[in-house]
DNA sequence: TATGAATGAGCTTTCATTCAT
DNA sequence: TATGAATGAAAGCTCATTCAT
């Protein structure tokens, strides 16, 4: 695999704490955030120099270390900050729509926010085998997704809704992926589609695998169960 | 910072034609280009030295510059190489397999081929942006897949096994990125399943998402056919 | 090979403008301009290294990359500056002096400042014409040269104490040259002279060939003028 | 002054004596020393490559060194050559013209021939101090121009032609150097100068610094005479 | 003689990080 | 906190020269 940037885990503590800050800290910190942010959508993680990121946030040089203690601490800040972006946000379903509107809704949501973000999210893709550090992020990011659609997948399993014989992990994993794939193909690697057929091919493809197109009496038997949650999350 | 007074002889210093080689020079060049894709592999692209790259050849520094220009020149050849042997090999589907049993001989083929080059992939997804070259690399290699995959799709559409409401190109893409997105969390990002559950989940997404699992009607209509080919791949 | 995906915010690496730095920094730019200048007269341009240079002007090597992007642009800062201190300087010639007089106090003058500056002198010889820049920068220098001592030989045609038939720019140049030259060939080639005979000779070949030496009747018709100067320098 | 680049003085011989060479090898010599001419004159030494030049040649890159030892032994033969018809191939001055004639004459042909090899000559500039070789070698060329000048102006003297109270070879020197550098400054500089003005301006200025535009009666003493020739020379 | 592959010392340049102010 | 000068390890690349064939 590749080499990790450094061998022990990123330093979870900015040289000052956050929480120690002033207020002016606080903003200066922010810049400087925020430029890195801009910097690594631009011009990608090795191309980026700590220099053009402090200019961007309009600080001297050394200011930079003062709230990061290093390239790759703002890195793991700025992915951090856009995964959970990536991750909540989406659409208040608050009517309980039937699962095909549904998924149509959650995947025009999340082509569009991928294409908001995508140059970033390019960048996440180099990164992303960098460090351990940023290997796990990455895992336990992908864990919130699965896990949701999982579960989702697993209530319309118990429904009768959707084919009892997948299992919803897996399932869950590559129609995640599937989607998550094709935002990228189509806005990193530059392949031109169309939102309207991508959104609704996209739709019907998992409409059909999950077989949410048809009846299944409750009778079948399902492979694998997901483990009992407590908090049954949306 | 060469006087201009009378440009007239040529001057050129790139690497010497790949066909002008003697028969050393070719086994030192594979040399090099194989020590190359070891080096990325294991250490991906950024941290991989030519110092590194020239070492594992067992030629001296400068060697490596008589057969490639730069460390990015290695990288285009090494990945060019990579694509390719992903896209051959497939196993001979001599046998006209029912769908259903072809795709999971297909997939299994596939996850098992991303396993044992999954290093490198893992670095072809780093660069994957580096440069408009590579990333116009990556269009062309994935259009291979999708274009035969798409046939494939069309076909069945055309013998009323599979949903004709469903473009053969956005599904091929689609598809294709599921599988592959699949291989590479699951080898590359450190995700963990099982071979057979993976294999027989995918497959099961796929055959029902194409609606490969019952009759067509040929009544129906199609959204878009892909352009004739003459030349009907199978 | 940075990804061109949206081109935003600047990226400078060139030096900090003189006017930028600090008094520190100021004193150390000098510092690295200095030392540039007397390895460049010690060693030559080819011959000189960066390190040389750092290392003479006790700074890391990195430091002269503070203040200098490239070998090219010291040698361009040591080359005007040389240019200048040649071209200013001359004796204070308050009293005005014969002709004949001045000009052999200004060819004294002239050879010993070249032989202070030898070394230095001979390197520029050396990267004249190793760019359009440094051409160009010797050519405005020549001209102030040439039109000082053109405005003089007009002022003597004008005063009907020079040959009225030369014209002053081609004169000018050609007499500058010789002394020039003869400086070069005595102190950077290695041909041996004597001072005293030399600036003699030169004195008496300028005032000859000018004509300086005996009258010229107002009557002679005049080649060519110089455009006319409203300040008319001394 | 410039570091020489082998301080020992650079062999005279080739890998291979010229002498014992096969016409075939003769031939080869020659294509390398021409290729080699027009590569320094194209490039300037330092940018000009031992690759460059065999190329040029229309030889592999090893045969060079067949036929010259080093960058620099090339350098030497090919300014040697130079030189040589620099000071050769003047107009036969069969008619023993009027010293006017005869000094414009000779100025004319050497600023066409200057102009015919100015990118050579120019290189030849920026290589003089390099080495102490080439440094000797430019002196003893200088010293054929200067000899023959200063017996021209010693015959002068002695036929009450010229100015007696000239010291013939400082006067050489100085004339001589004010037409090679007029030219310098023309052709190599880019300083714009029309041929016939400038004929007949360093004609002009020749005549009279020497004083051969009227009499001078033969009681002047001499300052001082030229070592006496057994061969005199034209 | 001719070839062209191989060598490796040596150079320029970059840039994350430190630190005195 | 903020500044920006200073550092120096590290890397890419060049090219004269050697040498086996």
């Amino acid at each position: 695999m590749s080499p990790d940037i450094s061998p022990e885990v990123a330093r979870e503590v900015s040289p000052r704490a956050v929480e120690t800050l002033t207020s002016r800290g606080l903003r200066t910190r922010d810049a400087v955030l925020h430029a890195a942010r801009v910097v690594f959508a631009q011009s990608g993680y090795a191309e980026s120099r700590i220099a053009d990121i402090s200019r961007a946030a309009g600080v001297a040089h050394g200011t930079f270390y003062t709230y990061f203690s290093s390239k790759e601490e703002v890195l793991h800040a700025v992915m951090s900050k856009l995964q959970r972006e990536m991750a909540s946000e989406r659409p208040a379903d608050t009517a309980p729509l039937a699962p095909a509107k549904g998924i149509e809704a959650a995947h025009r949501h999340y082509l569009r926010k991928y294409r908001t973000n995508a140059a970033l999210l390019a960048t996440l893709e180099q990164v992303a085998t960098l460090s351990e550090a940023l290997r796990t992020m990455r895992r336990e990011h992908r864990r919130v997704f699965v896990d949701r659609t999982a579960r989702a997948i697993q209530r319309w399993q118990d429904a009768g809704l959707a084919d009892p014989g997948l299992d919803p992990t897996y399932a869950a994993s590559a129609l995640g992926n599937m989607v998550d794939r094709f935002a990228y193909v189509w806005f990193v690697i530059g392949e031109e589609f169309d939102e309207d057929t991508a959104v609704e091919t996209l739709t019907r493809l998992w409409v059909q695998a999950l077989g949410l197109d048809h009846e299944h009496p409750p009778s079948a038997h399902r492979r694998r169960r997901l483990p009992d949650r407590t908090t049954s999350t949306s």
